[in-house]
DNA sequence: GCCACAAGGTTGAACTTGTCAAGTTTCTAG
DNA sequence: CTAGAAACTTGACAAGTTCAACCTTGTGGC
C-alpha cells in the first residue's frame, strides 16, 4: 500500500459469525477502493458522474421516467441531466408515438461510443479481483449470479 | 418483481469465458440494486450522500486533507461538507498541535450516534446476499477478503 | 534570525445536482 | 365534453464540485 493513507474506513461494524454481514462488508471494501477509478473515469470522458450513471442506465427507447425510477430521483432532475447529455450530442429526446406526453431517449452515435467506451473501462475488474485465482473467480462469479437471483 | 421497470441496465459487457470480468459484472449489478436503499437511509437520517460518504470515512483525529484523499475530492470541497456537519453538531474541528496548519476531526457524541447508525442500516446485507446458503456466504466473504489483501 | 517556498485549509465564482412546488401538454374516464 | 391524472418542464433554492486566489503556519537554506 504505497500511497495509502491508512485504513480508509474506521471499523465498519460486522457482526462476529454473522457470514452474510461479512461477506457484505468485504464487498463494500473493495467498493469503495473503486470509487477513485469511477470518478478519473468520468473526468476522463468529461462527465459528471451523474451523467455516467445516465449513460449507463440508458438504452434506446428508454423513455425518461424510467431513467428516473431506475436513478431513483426526480423527473425534474432528469430533465436536466438530458439536457446536458443532449447539448453534448450523446442523447435525442423523441416523443412516443403511442403516448406523446413520453419522451424515449436515444442514444447517437456518439454516445454509443461514449458508452461503449464507459463499459469498457468501468468493466475491467479492479485489481484484487482480477489477482484472484481463477477457480476464485469463477466461484466468486457462480456465488453472485445466485445472489442476483433472489433479487 | 412487481414494481419493477425491466431491465435496469442495458447489458454491461463482460468478455465471455473471462471469469474476473463476469464475477465483476455480477458484483456490480448487486451494487447498483443497493444504491435505492443507500439514498433512503441518507434520507431517513436527513443526510446528503457526500455526508453520509464522509461520516463513513471519519474517525476520530483525522485530519481535513486525509479525508479528501480518501474521498477522491478537493480540500475547498470538504471544507464545505465538514462546515454543515460541525452545524449539525456531528463533528468538531481541532488543529493539531505538532502542525497548527493541520485541522483534526472529531465526532461528537451526537455524531457517533449518527455514525453508529449509519454502519447499523448500511451494513445489513442486501437481500440477495443474506438470502445464499450459509457455505455460499462463507465462499463469498472468504474469496473477497482474499480480493482485499490483494489490494 | 530572515527569507523564499511549500503545505493545509478557507473563500469566492461558475457550474451541476437534487428537491420541491407550480405549470404545460396530453391522455383517460365518466 | 369535462375533470382529473400522468409525463415532462420550469423556476427557486440548498448542496456539492472544481478551480484559482488567498491566509496562516512550517521548513530549509543562508
Amino acid at each position: 500500500m504505497m500511497g495509502g493513507v491508512g485504513t480508509p474506513v474506521a471499523a465498519l461494524s460486522a457482526r462476529r459469525s454473522d457470514p452474510a454481514a461479512e461477506a457484505w462488508e468485504a464487498m463494500s471494501r473493495v467498493f469503495m477502493a473503486t470509487r477513485g477509478r469511477m470518478l478519473s473515469v468520468a473526468r476522463e470522458l468529461d462527465l459528471s458522474p451523474p451523467q455516467v450513471v445516465a449513460l449507463r442506465f440508458l438504452h434506446d427507447g428508454r423513455p425518461m421516467g424510467e431513467l428516473a425510477e431506475v436513478m431513483h430521483c426526480d423527473n425534474s432532475n432528469i430533465t436536466g441531466i438530458v439536457d446536458r447529455l443532449e447539448q453534448r450530442g450523446l442523447v435525442e429526446r423523441r416523443p412516443a408515438q403511442r403516448d406523446r406526453r413520453v419522451k424515449l431517449l436515444l442514444l447517437t452515435e456518439e454516445g454509443t461510443r461514449v458508452r461503449q467506451e464507459l463499459e469498457h473501462l468501468l468493466g475491467e475488474p479492479p485489481p484484487g479481483i482480477a489477482g484472484l485465482s481463477r477457480a476464485d473467480q469463477r466461484a466468486l462469479r457462480d456465488i453472485l449470479r445466485r445472489a442476483l437471483a433472489l433479487d
